[in-house]
Order: C-alpha cells, then structure tokens, then sequence
DNA sequence: GCAAAAATTGTAAACGTTTACATTCAGGGT
DNA sequence: ACCCTGAATGTAAACGTTTACAATTTTTGC
C-alpha cells in the first residue's frame, strides 16, 4: 500500500504538504493541491487513520458498553449515538457487558488500550471504583440511565427511583395493596435498585408494608418472568400486582400468569419499564414507564463530544422525563369493583 | 501516560524485553519477567493497542456494517458477531447503513482507513463493483444474508429466493389466488429482490398470472407497511394474501387491513419473513419465514476469522436454513371454506 | 522596483510498539 | 578450564502520519 511518501514523491512535493492537502487543503495553493491530488489518485493512495490516531493521539473513534444488544431499548440508545457520531465523523466501538460487571471492567480497558477518544457507558454499577479512576484521570466518558446527583461524573439518564415510585402510585391508585416487585438483580443493575428505592418509598408513603417475599431479584429476560411469577403465585397470600423493572420480564409475568390459569387484568395487574415495541402488542396491552431511549443515548454522545472537543471538566447530569403509558394490563384487584 | 520506555528504564530491561512480557511471558525469564511486571505496576503502565496496530498492522479490529440495529435480526446478528469476536480477542466496529448504498460505500472506507482486519457486510446488493474491488485487493470480508453462488466473495446467508417460493406457496396451499407482494426496494436490498423472485417463480409454477399491480416497494417499516396496503386494498380487484419481506411491514399491514375494517385472517392472508420476537405476540400470530439470525452472525465471523488468521483465500459460500413458521395469520379466502 | 508582510512549502523529530538480527549468558559435557 | 548449545536479552530500524519551526516564494504598499 502507498503512503504519504510515495505520493510526495510522485507531486515532487513534501509529506506536510500532501499532509496539508488531506487535512486543511485551503492552507495549500490551488495548484499545488490538484498535483497532489492527482498523484494520490495514480498511487491509489489509502489514507491511513491509525497512523494519525497515532501521530496526533486522536482517534475519532469512541467506546459503547452497554448490556445487550438484544434488548430493543439499548439497540435504540445505540441507534442515537451511532447516529449522532456519524454526523460529527465519529466511530463507535460497540461492547456488550451481559450485564457481568467484569465484562464491564474489561471493556473499558480494552477500550482504552485501544485509545478512543471517550467511552459511554450502561453501567452495571455507577459506585464503581473503576469510574472514580476515570475520573481522577480526566477521561472524557458518560454514564447512560443511571443518574448521579452529585460528584464529577457525567450521566443523562433517568429518575430511576421516580419511575419506580410512578408505576407503584399507578397500581396503588387502581386498588392495589398487595404489590409485588421482580427486578433485575441488584448487583449487576443499579437502575433495578433504583426504581425498587421508589417502589418501596411508594408504598410506604401509601400507608402498605413492604414485605420482602414481595421481591423478586432475577434475570433481565422473558423466561424468568414466566419462571418467578408462577413462584409468586404460590404464596400463601399471592400479590395481586406486578411491577416489573424491564419489559420482558412483565410481558413474561403475563405469559406465567396465563400459564397458571389466570385472567389478566382481573386477576393480576402488570406494569412494565422501558415501553419497547413488544409492549403495545401483547394482550392486554402493558402498562409501563416509557423511558426515551433514543434521546438518551443522541444527549450522551452530545454530552461526551462536548467533553471531547471542549476538555470541559464540568460534569453533565442530565436527567430525562418518564412518562407512564397506560394500555390495560392494570385493572382494580377482584372484589374491589 | 507512560510508555513501554519508561518500564524498561525503570526495570532495567531493554524495550525488547518489555514487549516481550507483555506478548510472549514464556519467552523471558521469571526474574526479568516479575521485574518488568512490577515497574509496569509502579509506572502505572497501560498498554496502547494503538502503537501496536500501527506497528504490526493488524488492529485486532473487525468493521460489522448492517442496515439498522433497530430491527431484532440485525441485532440477533450483530450480538452473535459481538460474542465470537469477544471470545477470539477481536473487538467491533459498529455501522449503519439505513440502506443506503452510498452510506455503506462511506463506512467501507471508512473502516478500512481505521485498518479493520475485516468487514463484515450486509450489503444493499452484493454486484456492487466496491465489493468486486475488495476482493481483488484481497482484502478479508464476509457478506450477511446475501447468498451469491459464484464468485470469490465469502458469504454466510440464507437463500431468499427459496424464503419467497416457500412463502407464497403457503399461501397458495391455503387456496390463494390474489397474491400480493410488499417488499423492502429493490436498489436498495438485494435480498428482498431475491424473495421477489421467489415469489414470481412460485406464482408461474403454478398457473397464477404475476400482477405487477401487486408489487409495492416501500421502506421497511411498520409505517409504510400500513400505508401500502391501503392502496392494494382500494385495488379493483384487490389481493387476498401478501407475502411481505419483513416482518415489520407484515405487521404493519394487519393493523393497517384491520383500520380499513378487515377481519383477520378471514379477510386478508399475511406472511412475514425473519421472525422477530414480535411476530409470535400479534393477533392472529404471524406466519413467517423463520431466519437463523444469531447462527448467521456467528458462522459470518468465524469465516471472517478463518479469512483472516489463515489467510486462505477460498471463499467460504455457506447458506443456512429457512423455516415456516405456522401460527394463525393466513387462512383460505372467503368463500373457499 | 524594493522592502516588508503574508502565504506557501519544506525539514525533521516525534508518536509507542514490534521484530530481525546480534550479542550475551547459563550450564552441560568433555 | 574450555567449548558448545540453546536460552535470554539487547540494538536499532521500521511502521505512516502530524506539526513546530525554518526557509522560501508570492503579494502588497509605496
């Protein structure tokens, strides 16, 4: 392959000026620059953006971590900032965690070895020590859906805690006092956590004790849906509700409960958190929390470029509105009218 | 940010040495080795992945180029690309194309300036002289879902014309005779072109005149999935049956035959193609045309990788199995018991 | 025409690693 | 003690750009 060299050699020119011509081609004289082009042109010249990333300690290339692809909230978080990326010439380096917060470490690792300009996270945990360490060192990156009130970490995200309290008020408005929650596991999911602190701060607020055989800690997917509710189900005084922090697993608690013989939504209310497309399909349609994806993921990468650009060390924290779609999956609890 | 100098200085070691550690520990010995490791620790030493690239040219990198991550088939691919490449050490570069050929033009080179060890392609069509050019450049690449049977370009698909034959003979089975098509447009996916032809095979073959009033192209979308059908439906004679190339638009056209008063799928037959999650949660349930989306991400990378660490140069041409799924949204025509 | 200013181009070092080749070292056999 | 062998380590060039600075050319104002 052709370099710089061959080039200049061929436009009987210097590298910094075929250089010139690549990157600031107004700095060089009309004639000049055609020459050169034309001798990039007969040497089948391919720039080599590795070496400039090398040269100039710039990649134009930053890191995405987040959970699962398969998950049509990520896939369209990753939609906005790939989008946005594009159009400022960026290019992303996509990473999925499994929601293993030592594949979490390890990305970010990787990431940096490969010298990104800065990384988005989803993070399993935004206490992580990991993140502190980023930030002592002044790396440019930003935590998605999570939010962090204080310190010198940049989010935009949601109020994880405020979603959990709004879908918990929604059931407790319709009659509901045996509330069950199935989260996704604390540990690898602080966002779970949150919104379980607003499911617990809800209920107690409406006078209803919090009973912890009432929480359900599992896998983000449909199958655990259906696998822990019908466990639920099986309690001697089974909850007449549902709030589940992940679509799936609500679409899956409506499968289980079905499964067990129930009608919905007489017999069992559900609320779900994310609104993905599935949602407004399933019959009933879910009730949930609609969470704007796309915009949280095009604010991010705006976020991080301005952080990029800038070197700007004051911290965003950008906190997105939640909005609760109501289709009928909550229905008043038997006997209730 | 201290570099593999520093570590040797402080070790005592040359650079070699330093390199060494890092690339093959066997090759020094446990006392040199344990040294370096410890001033590598006290220098706060991160390797640069970068440097590296630029000095083995081998980045250790693959560009993964798809339309959208927005639909559940892409992102079924692109997690089982993410996965193989994570196990092998590779990392991902993320593209989309939005089925644009000048896009995928743009994020070919892209990729390639940033020294990608390969591509991994769902093209909008695979004559394209650019792919033609890789392959006379030898330039490591595999094409997704696309089947072409000659040729030395390596693909991983699945073989769309039979998906489309297979499709419209379902409907035929069930005593169709009006069979429409709504299919992604042709510049800009080759695979729903392959399906058309399927589709027009399957008609002749069995004594049904092809209508080209029968044939939408439109975008792939729910949207204009709706839309269209509503123009087929104004039809003189309009269909009873469409075969449409995506699920999306399947779904889109039982909802917009349902706004235009239809029963279903008393009224209109639908066949989709993919298979998304979607598909088994409308009502009726759509049929469609099972795609192995994860399988082909996956064997799409390990040709790639074979491509790359062998060096071979025998295109890989692997095609992967269809399958119709049954569920409830296509029934005979009225009147046809 | 001329000097000064401005625009254009050239020179060469720097970026952090790998690696072919050369050199040194350790230890076994005599 | 010496030679030999193989293992361990060192030397230094190479990878393809960018960029500070210097040198040259062109333009401007008079």
């Amino acid at each position: 392959m052709s370099t710089i060299i061959d080039v200049a050699r061929a436009a009987g020119v210097s590298t910094a000026t075929v250089s010139r011509v690549i990157n600031t081609p107004q700095a060089v004289r009309e004639a000049t620059r055609t020459r050169v082009l034309a001798a990039m042109e007969a040497c089948h010249y391919r720039y080599n953006a590795l070496a400039r990333g090398f040269a100039t300690k710039r990649t134009r290339t930053i890191g995405l971590i987040i959970p699962t692809i398969t998950n049509p909230g990520f896939a369209e978080s990753t939609r906005g900032i790939q989008e946005r990326a594009a159009a400022a010439g960026l290019s992303v380096l996509l990473g999925n965690t499994n929601y293993d917060p030592e594949t979490e470490e390890k990305l970010i690792r990787v990431f940096r070895e490969m010298q990104v300009d800065g990384l988005v996270i989803t993070t399993t945990n935004p206490n992580n020590p990991i993140l502190k360490n980023l930030v002592a060192e002044g790396f440019p990156f930003v935590v998605l859906y999570s939010t962090v009130r204080r310190g010198h970490m940049s989010c935009v995200g949601v109020d994880n805690y405020r979603g959990g309290y709004m879908a918990t008020q929604h059931l407790i408005d319709n009659g509901h006092r045996r509330i069950a929650m199935i989260a996704g596991a604390f540990r690898s999911s602080d966002k779970s956590r949150g919104r379980w602190d607003g499911y617990r701060q809800c209920l107690r607020e409406n006078g209803l004790v919090y009973d912890k055989d009432f929480l359900a800690q599992t896998t983000y997917s449909l199958a655990s849906g259906r696998e822990v509710i019908q466990q639920l189900l099986r309690l001697e005084t089974p909850p007449t509700a549902v709030f589940c922090s992940n679509d799936y697993l609500a679409i899956g608690v409506m499968e289980g409960a079905r499964d067990a013989g129930l009608e919905l939504p007489a017999d069992l209310s559900v609320v779900g958190f994310d609104d993905i497309p599935l949602a407004s399909y399933v019959t009933p349609g879910l009730d949930t929390i609609r969470l704007p994806a796309y915009e949280m993921g095009a604010l991010g990468f705006e976020a991080l470029l301005e952080r990029i650009e800038k070197g700007g060390q004051t911290p965003v924290h950008r906190m997105l509105g939640l909005e609760l779609i109501v289709r009928g999956s909550v229905a008043p609890p038997r006997g209730n009218a």
